[in-house]
DNA sequence: GGTAATGTTAGACT
DNA sequence: TAGTCTAACATTAC
């Protein structure tokens, strides 16, 4: 799930649940998905303080930690994470790998299916996104920046949306909708685009990602014109009715309509 | 049992 | 040298 929508979506969950509280206790099920800190020292961070506020970055959450020194607890979903808010503990989440549990009961898990997300602690948030030479939030970067990007860049247009050094937030399925609606195929070689594609593409990119935002990035409430409803090798191309194809592009699989997408 | 899965990155390649 | 591409990571679900 976690691409920019959902990560946001996830902010607003654990804004909604989880902060202001006291936090009595942190179990570490798996340190495999610990980054540059050990269990020991991120329960030591953690303890005793509460969660204050929420950054998204890209496809990263920052949450604010309780304190005098301005540090976050950091949270990067991978391919299959995610978090829940529980009080029962028989009804825990699977693959929860690390549970903050409240002064009032309550638990936060955070749940990495395939280990491929990552926790941690940053005392420099500028720090912190320098290292990981993150481009500007995909929400946030305006046109003659994206335009500015895209002119240096080579290779297939897709590729191109999802590397997160250029800008930070789209990944394989947000990228698929994005050149959908721009009717643009994703193998397109960006140095063919011409300044009108670019512009739609960009606009699109704003809109994808904030109707996804808007819609609690849940498929089912997506608009009925979307290529994620359906993003499969079985789905009809929702304004042509031609099959959709399926092809791999960057090692990734890439959707998208033959006929409305043309090369 | 084979295949694919929404991300990132080290190392190979150009 | 620097940008791009590929494989690997670990696990589960179909």
């Amino acid at each position: 799930m976690p691409e920019l929508p959902e990560v946001e979506v996830f902010g607003q969950y654990i804004q909604a649940t989880s902060l202001h509280k006291k936090i009595v206790k942190v179990t570490v099920q798996d340190e495999r998905i610990l980054e540059n800190i050990s269990a020991d020292n991120l329960a030591e961070k953690l303890k005793n303080k509460s969660l204050q506020s929420l950054k998204r970055y890209g496809k990263y959450l920052f949450v604010r930690i309780s304190g005098d020194d301005e540090i976050y607890l950091m949270l990067h979903f991978g391919m299959s994470g995610n978090v829940k808010y529980f009080r029962d503990i028989e009804q825990q989440p699977s693959h929860m790998r690390i549970r903050l549990e409240f002064e009032n009961g309550y638990y936060l898990g955070i749940i990495s299916q395939r280990l491929l997300g990552k926790v941690g602690i940053v005392d420099d948030l500028q720090k912190f996104l320098e290292d990981k030479e993150l481009g500007g939030d995909a929400l946030n970067i305006d046109f003659d920046t994206f335009k500015e990007l895209l002119s240096h860049k080579r290779g297939n247009i897709k590729s191109a949306l999802m590397d997160q050094h250029l800008m930070a937030g789209v990944g394989n399925i947000y990228s698929d909708e994005i050149l959908f609606q721009s009717k643009i195929h994703p193998a397109c070689d960006v140095s063919s685009l011409n300044l009108s594609q670019k512009k739609t593409i960009f606009q699109q990119m704003k809109q994808v990602l904030q109707i996804a935002i808007q819609c609690s990035s849940e498929p089912d409430n997506f608009p009925d014109e979307w290529l994620l409803r359906n993003r499969n090798v079985d789905a009809k191309c929702p304004r042509c009715g031609d099959n959709i194809m399926r092809t791999k592009i960057s090692g990734r699989s890439a959707y998208f309509c033959p006929t409305c997408q043309k090369q």
